[in-house]
RNA sequence: GUGGGUGUAGCUCAGUUGGUUAGAGCGCUGGAUUGUGGAUCCGGAGGUCGCGGGUUCGAAACCCGUCACUCACCCCA
């Protein structure tokens, strides 16, 4: 038997229901803030995830799924959503229109992991990307569409965590002095944080690891070493929030894993999710535009992960069974096997959801079908019927049947359905 | 990449210190009821016990290997 690639799943008709609700609301907020929808290419040439994501990253150091084109150029099944999305802005010239420009997305993304509970190798991301604004209110309007996206999801237990990376010229200052410090604890921490002292000081302050966390209780903040303009820049992003009601946790801590986030940085976490307990993150990216060969263009934008927003959705969200708007054609006979064919036609061509079941050859059979179709309405047609003309209305509920003429079948069977 | 747990019917799971022909519930299917569904009763189909090797008179069970799934580390959505 041929079987699924690891880490890649299948979503059978039971899940796709709470699937379509995510993505209509992800669509529907994303269109009421303004962003507009863009489909770029789930695999692009590999430098573009090189150059942007950071060359250093986990994710392009051992993640990224890359194969030779048949010349060899090298490609890769797109990570995240953001890479592409900026190359489709520069290259479409997209700079040369009115700013600013508001860009969503949503599909599959590609990373070479472990699978586990919230992580898959395939998983779906649904991500915005506002690009112009080097404007406070501009995170506080990405951080609103993500908080209302999952607050109408109506998720348990959501905290958005806050806090701000500076610029540049902040992380290069504090830096040595970050990394002054952790020369000093190195004997309290783990082996991979000890690495992390030359490759990237930043992450150590968001290891998990007990020891680690203990040791860098006391280290110096990034905000002790923040210039006048990174720390004004993102108090007025907090003071927004806090003017449109949205709860946040600052987390100085707080350090995403890729490299082109620059000042505001946020994660929203829960505790009903196991260890994978972000549910969405972003920042502002003020230099990746640039980074692309595009013109400087501040930007800022997040991602969810639908299939762990799938995983806490309450099943009182959950869209009911179509069933009872549904019609089952209950035609059996040598004739009226025939006319119930025509019939299921007309009804489905006037809009009505009709389904039957071929095989059944009885009434019986017929009805059993339509109860496991949970089908609110049958409309029994044999030969007996087929001879006066007309043909049974059956409520599968209140069992009430009605003759309705043939002639006028559909248009009399309308208002009926409709109104269940 | 590293570690733990689990692999028995379509699904959820029993299966005694190793002992005859491997079980249950649900689901599926047929009948009781040849023109009226759900409920009930009766019958039926469905298994390479993940796979390969080993130990043994005898293995679903014990040992080794392997694969898959899963959880966790790492990292992230």
């Amino acid at each position: 038997m041929i079987k699924g690639i690891k880490g890649v799943k299948d979503l059978l008709p039971e899940e796709t229901p709470r699937w379509r609700l995510i993505e209509e609301k992800a669509r529907f907020w994303a269109s009421t803030f303004g962003f507009h929808e863009i489909r770029v290419p789930i695999f692009e040439v590999t430098t573009l995830f090189a150059r942007s994501i950071g060359a250093s990253t986990d994710i392009v150091e051992k993640e990224m799924y890359t194969f030779q084109d048949r010349d060899g150029t090298s490609l890769t099944l797109r990570p995240e959503g953001t890479a592409g999305t900026v190359r489709a802005y520069i290259e479409h010239n997209r700079a040369a229109d009115p700013l600013p420009q508001k860009y969503c997305y949503l599909g599959p993304m590609f990373r070479h992991e472990r699978p586990q509970a919230g992580r898959l190798r395939q998983f779906h991301q649904f991500g915005v990307e506002s690009f112009g604004m080097a404007d406070p209110r501009a995170d506080v309007e990405t951080i609103a569409l993500l908080w209302q996206l999952l607050s109408d999801l109506r998720l348990p237990a959501l905290t958005l965590e806050i806090n701000n990376l500076g610029y540049t010229s902040d992380r290069e200052a504090y830096r040595p002095v970050l990394v002054a410090y952790l020369r000093q604890q190195e004997s309290q921490l783990c082996a991979n944080c000890v690495r992390r002292i030359e490759t990237n000081p930043l992450r150590v302050l968001d290891c998990k690891v007990p020891a680690c966390r203990a040791a860098t209780d006391a280290a110096p903040t990034l905000a002790g070493s923040m210039a006048e303009p990174a720390t004004t820049y993102f108090s007025k992003v907090l003071e927004g929030l806090q003017a449109i009601g949205i709860p946040y946790q600052l987390n100085h801590r707080l350090v995403r894993g890729l490299d082109y986030y620059c000042l505001t940085t946020f994660e929203v976490t829960t505790t009903s999710l196991g260890a994978q307990n972000a549910v969405g993150a972003g920042g502002r990216y003020d230099g990746l535009v640039e980074t692309l060969d595009g013109p400087k263009t501040p930007a800022v934008g997040f991602a969810v992960g639908i299939e762990r927003i799938s995983m806490m959705l309450p099943e009182s969200l959950t869209p009911p069974s179509v069933g009872d708007k549904t019609v089952y054609v209950a035609a059996f006979g040598e004739r009226a096997a025939l006319q119930g064919l025509k019939i299921l036609q007309d009804l489905r061509l006037a809009g009505v959801r009709a389904v039957t079941d071929f095989r059944s050859a009885t009434l019986k059979a017929h009805l059993r079908q339509a109860d496991r179709f949970t089908c609110r309405y049958t409309l029994i047609l044999g030969d007996d019927e087929l001879n006066k003309g007309s043909a049974i209305l059956r409520n599968m509920q209140t069992k009430d049947q009605v003759d309705l003429p043939l002639s006028t079948l559909v248009a009399s069977l309308l208002p009926q359905v409709l109104t269940s």
